[in-house]
DNA sequence: ATCCTAAAACTAATATCATTAGTTTTGGCG
DNA sequence: CGCCAAAACTAATGATATTAGTTTTAGGAT
C-alpha cells in the first residue's frame, strides 16, 4: 500500500520553507522543490494539488507559528511588557523565516476561511493585550489593527530593503512600540 | 527614421500600470502588456529592457506619484495637520492604484540607486514635518520609519484582505494617526 | 514464497512565459 | 523615388505548471 515511502505533504511544504527563506518566496516554484527532493514535479501532485496549495499550505503554516512565537512571547507578561515582547517575537520571527514571512499576506486566496481562522487567532492573542489598557470592543480592534498594521510594516521594510540608511533597527522598533503604546490612550474615546 | 510611431516606453509603462491596478502586480507580464497594445511581445524589447526594466519602471513611477502625492497633501499645513493629510494621501494612492502601489516595495533590485533616491525624496518630506514636533536628527529618523511603518502595513493589510473584520477601516486610520502624535513625544529622549 | 494491487513514481505532451536571433516591413529623409 | 534604420514580425529555446497515461514497487493476501 505504499510503494518509495518518504514523501508526503509536509515533507513538501518544509522543503518549500527552506527554499522560501534561503531564495525568497518567488523561487518557491514545483520544480524548484521536486528538485530539491531529488524527483520530478508532476510527481509532487501525488501528494499536493499543485502550487496553489502549496502556497496556501505556506501562508497557513506562516500565520500559525506566527501565532506560536507571539503567543509564548505574550505568557504571564501583561500589558505594555507583553506587547514589547510580543512585537520582538513578531519582527524576530520576520527576520529568521523571510521566506515564510512572506507568505503571511500573499496566499493565494485571501478570502478563504482557513486563512481568516488562523489569522483570527493572532488578532485575538493581541486583543486581549488591550484589555489591560482598558480597551474593549470596537477600540480594541482598532488599537489590534493598528498595532499588526505598525508590526507588519516595519517587517515588510525591513525585509524588503525599505530602510536605506545605515541607523540602527532595533531602536527604530523600541522607540515605535513605546510610542505606539503611549498613544494607545487615543483609542479610549472610541 | 520612425515607422510604427506611437510606441515607446511610456506607453508600455502605462499599459503596466492599468493591468496591474485592475489585475494585481502579479499580471503584469510582456505577454499581457503585449496583449492590451496589440503587438507581439518580443516587440517591446525594441523599448524596454525586458520585465526586470518594466517593473523597476513601475517601482519608480509609483515612489515618484506617491511622493507627489504625499507632497500635495502637506502643502501649507504644518504639524498634526500635515501628518494626517499625508497619511491620508498615502493610504488614498494604495486604494486608487493598488497595483502600482504593490510596486512600491517590489523592485527587481531595491539596493539600486535610482530606488534609493525616490525613497529618500519621500523621507526627506515626511523628515521635515517631525521637526515641527521637536524632532531632529536620529530621533526624527527613528519617527519617520515608525511613520512608514505604520502606513506601509494599513496600506498593505488593506490591500490584501488582511483586515477581516466589519470595521469602518478609515476610523482604524484615523486613530492609528492620533495615537501615533501623540506618542511622538516618546522620540524626543534620542 | 509469490502474486496482486494501489500508491507513487515516471515519461510524454500541452500551454504559457521570457528572451534571443534573424527576417520583414515601413515611414521619413536625402 | 529609393534608401535605411527603426520597429515590427516569426521562429526557436528554455523555464514553468499541469494533465494524461505508463511503469514501478512495497506490502498485504493467498
Amino acid at each position: 500500500m505504499s510503494p518509495r515511502i518518504g514523501m508526503d505533504k509536509q515533507i513538501i511544504v518544509t522543503a518549500a520553507v527552506e527554499i522560501a527563506d534561503a531564495e525568497g518566496l518567488e523561487s518557491v516554484t514545483l520544480a524548484r522543490v521536486a528538485e530539491k527532493l531529488g524527483v520530478r514535479s508532476p510527481s509532487l501532485y501525488n501528494h499536493i494539488n499543485g502550487l496553489q496549495e502549496l502556497r496556501m499550505q505556506l501562508t497557513l503554516l506562516a500565520l500559525n507559528r506566527l501565532h506560536a512565537a507571539m503567543a509564548a512571547a505574550a505568557e504571564g507578561n501583561p500589558g505594555e511588557e507583553a506587547l514589547r515582547r510580543i512585537s520582538q517575537a513578531y519582527v524576530n520571527f520576520a527576520r529568521m523565516q523571510p521566506g515564510l514571512y512572506e507568505a503571511v499576506l500573499r496566499s493565494p486566496d485571501p478570502a478563504e476561511d482557513r486563512v481568516g481562522e488562523a489569522a483570527g487567532t493572532i488578532v485575538r492573542l493581541v486583543q486581549q493585550q488591550m484589555a489591560f489598557f482598558g480597551l474593549n470592543g470596537d477600540a480594541s480592534l482598532h488599537a489590534v489593527r493598528g498595532f499588526r498594521s505598525m508590526l507588519h510594516g516595519f517587517a515588510e521594510l525591513e525585509r524588503a530593503g525599505g530602510f536605506g540608511l545605515p541607523l540602527d533597527l532595533d531602536t527604530t522598533l523600541e522607540l515605535m512600540i513605546e510610542a505606539f503604546c503611549r498613544g494607545l490612550a487615543a483609542y479610549k474615546r472610541t
